[in-house]
DNA sequence: AGAGGAAGCGAAAGCGGTTTCGCAAATCAC
DNA sequence: GTGATTTGCGAAACCGCTTTCGCTTCCTCT
């Protein structure tokens, strides 16, 4: 267990080196012969040693540690960020420190404070995905800091989100690929930021295609009530609907119910398609699939964030994720 | 943003004392008057001076860091375990590093050997709730080890995970309570830990009550399209069944959909009860419900992690955290 | 052969604190 | 009033490693 710990004197020692020599050659940096390198590399390996990783940060000034600013870190999109990165930062011996907004009276000024005594090395502000901009905290760091899964005002934030017009450009047209054209729409609030890019999105290849809704966009919430909700009075006003895109999952699965309910059959009536990818989400191995669906990338974005960390100049800007379609049973 | 950070030398100069007696002062260790005390606390909060907690870890020998260790942090169970203790634990000013097994071909001694030299404070191994225990790696680390959500072959280790007997007993004792008596139960693997102790806390309650399933346990895959599957067999066998406790929620979507296309009305003729609650887990706040469902109590698992983490002595040994029943409108 | 430059290495100075230890002043006992 | 304690504070060592800087060698070129 707490075997003597062998610290680099040690192995400067056991090579008949001085301590600096053996710090430069294991750290690969200055001007060492070959021969002196490898022979304080294999006295290390043979003594087991291994560096002191937090004097090794302090000396250089860095924690090898990122702050992580969450709004809500129970959201279970900002988690699939938030697991994802730290996944991907562990695997660069990156540890991370989170401050959850909700948690605790501490206001973002403070986390700021605390975040920059602790010399963290990067930051990373994860949003909603929906409605509101998170504040530009870029310039009160001199680390960098990256946003994802939200927007700032600031457009030289460099930030990694979902491409919600994207997602409904998908939708359409995989709805048109499978012969609908009577194509509706169930999604959330109105002011809803990724509601309604989504809905634009999808308007757009609409267009492009020379159709319009079968029925005015309905506006509600992500919800599967709302969905349930929606498709009853969507076939009361336009019963011959062939295909709903959902906003959600969560209103997809709704809308099937309501839809079955109604006697009509998914997808040979009606063929829906959501948006999340639920299932993956709550089972991670490759399931068989129920409700056909667009993934948004959540995964990526958090794998991308935590590359754009380590990258020494990460460009500045938006960068969108791709989403891509899964199709399943109910197309 | 770089204003110059302040060092405690110069609160110590500002404050006209040693750099030691300012470090005292500060710590609240050691002799030092009240006055002096005072006085270099106002100083340093009049400089606005924050402890570069890097350097002080290191002093102390402390990394204000928590290793992680999880099978497969992409599992959405453990992501809720993980994100749910990474909050608490930043509330405490704890950083969490991840080392996740799937990722690299880090193997765990690589990874205990990384974590002990980073001085870690402490480590969580989180399991998948399942199958399998997890190796015991107490003895392998000199600070405390926690298990969350798995199970180990040491008593001693401290562990503290889902009551998945309990949990077979509420999803009875609830359909019992509604009046049902012709129960059945579709679930999982028959290898797989958690569907067996679901499946025998169940029996037992419906022992108790004098009963017998109304059909054999079906086991098959915690998969929504096994639930369909299953539904429409143990329709054919046992067509008058009241109740299905189902092993998921994933088991209950299907399983529902099946119920419904036999014409039977949920919960009119056919109750079901899933447990996870993954309406939660996927909305976060408050929403209808619609599948009644058992939470296992993930979240509460993850916050009993991160206070037993901080506690100086925590007790060894099992702790399940209560589960509870979520009532929706399939019951 | 001699000058100049590059390569290799170690001494020493940090980094930002904590903690031990010793000394001087203040308090106490008698 | 004198000696024994206690109290308050600072000098210095230390944590474990990185990095600068200067001193030797060893080449290389003329």
């Amino acid at each position: 267990m707490a075997d003597q710990v062998i610290t680099l004197s040690d192995v400067a020692a056991a090579a008949g080196v001085s301590l600096s020599t053996a710090s430069k050659a294991l750290n690969g940096t200055d001007r060492i012969s070959e021969a002196t390198r490898e022979h304080v590399r294999t006295t290390a390996d043979r003594l087991g040693f291994r560096h002191n990783a937090l004097a090794r940060s302090f000396a250089r000034g860095r924690s090898q540690t990122i702050g992580v600013l969450t709004h809500r870190a129970s959201n279970p999109f900002t988690r699939v960020v938030l697991a994802t990165a730290a996944t991907e930062l562990g695997a660069k011996e990156q540890a991370i420190l989170l401050y959850d907004a909700r948690i605790g009276d501490r206001d973002v000024t403070e986390s700021i404070l605390q975040l920059r005594a602790r010399r963290i090395d990067g930051v990373i502000v994860i949003g909603t995905g929906t409605s509101f901009p998170s504040p530009s905290l870029t310039s009160r760091f001199d680390v960098p800091v990256i946003y994802a899964f939200t927007f700032t005002e600031d457009p030289d934030d460099v930030t990694i989100t979902a491409d919600d017009e994207e997602i409904g450009r998908l939708a359409v047209r995989h709805l048109l690929s499978k012969g609908r054209r009577r194509i509706a729409h169930i999604t959330a609030e109105p002011h809803d930021n990724a509601a309604q890019r989504r809905a634009a999105g999808a308007e757009e290849v609409l267009a492009e295609a020379g159709l319009r809704w079968a029925s005015p966009v309905r506006f509600g919430r992500w919800r599967e009530d709302w969905g349930e909700e929606a498709v009853a009075e969507l076939l009361a006003e336009a019963p011959d609907v062939d295909a709903i895109f959902c906003g959600s999952d969560a209103i997809g699965r709704g809308a099937e119910r309501a839809v079955r309910a109604s006697g009509r059959d998914v997808p040979g009536d009606v063929a829906l398609i959501g948006v999340d990818n639920w299932e993956q989400l709550m089972h991670d191995q490759r399931v068989s699939r129920h409700l056909t669906t667009i993934d948004v990338g959540l995964e990526e974005i958090g794998r991308q964030v935590a590359a754009h960390l380590l990258d020494p100049d990460p460009q500045p800007g938006v960068r969108y994720v791709a989403p891509q379609v899964v199709t399943a049973k109910t197309t």
